[in-house]
DNA sequence: TGAATACTGAAGCAACAACTTGACTAACTG
DNA sequence: CAGTTAGTCAAGTTGTTGCTTCAGTATTCA
């Protein structure tokens, strides 16, 4: 199974996304669990949980009622994938320049 | 001055934008050559580098009434940094469940 | 100087994203 | 069994994004 780049960064993109995922870092939790610290409804988190699951941060396991959501790994390493794979790439290209160049660009 | 991990990862979220990444990894360029294969028009491409100029993934400097654009490390490291601080913490985590659970969720 | 080139700015548009409400189903609890 | 709890589904709203066109400005060229 191919993850999409694109969906993997677009989920990352949202802070609501990411403080699912760090709350998730903490432990195992169920849906409305995650939805009461962040002012959104038990609705908005269960959309958001589905970009998570179709971009492989999370998974999700339906036990009785309670949905119990747990971090995976396949995204996060879907972007240290592209991070490494891209950081020869920029860094060659810098290192050109950066004898030059002032490298104070952070 | 402090990035906003929000809209950098939004950045990385479109296509055009990768591309534009991936084409100036082979050199810098001016922005009608970074359109010319793109399919669309310079004004999109000049939108689409202010962007990546907010967050840190370009630099780019008028000479005369062409605009030349080459990468810049900030964005990347900020990219590669929220990996390396999150790689951590989901190890740990699946670290926790990988001694029961299958750990295939690649 | 006049024409072509390289880009910029404002405005508009269609598609999408994040969120809500309200009605619903399923499962525990007393 | 009635009531509460946990989550889901469909629909609608609002704001944002990616793109366009058209009108401009500045620069280089003949």
């Amino acid at each position: 199974m191919e993850l999409d780049i694109d969906r993997v960064f677009q989920a990352l993109g949202d802070p609501t996304r990411r403080a699912i995922l760090n709350r998730l870092s903490l432990g195992p939790q169920s849906v409305s669990k995650l939805a009461e610290p962040l002012g959104v409804t038990v609705t908005a988190i269960g959309q958001h949980l589905q970009v998570l699951e179709e971009t492989g941060f999370v998974h999700t396991e339906k036990t009785g009622r309670v949905r119990s959501c747990r971090l995976q790994s396949a995204g996060f390493k879907a972007v240290e994938h592209w991070a490494v794979e891209h950081r020869a790439t920029w860094e060659r290209r810098l290192d050109v320049l950066g004898g030059l160049l002032s490298e104070d660009d952070g």
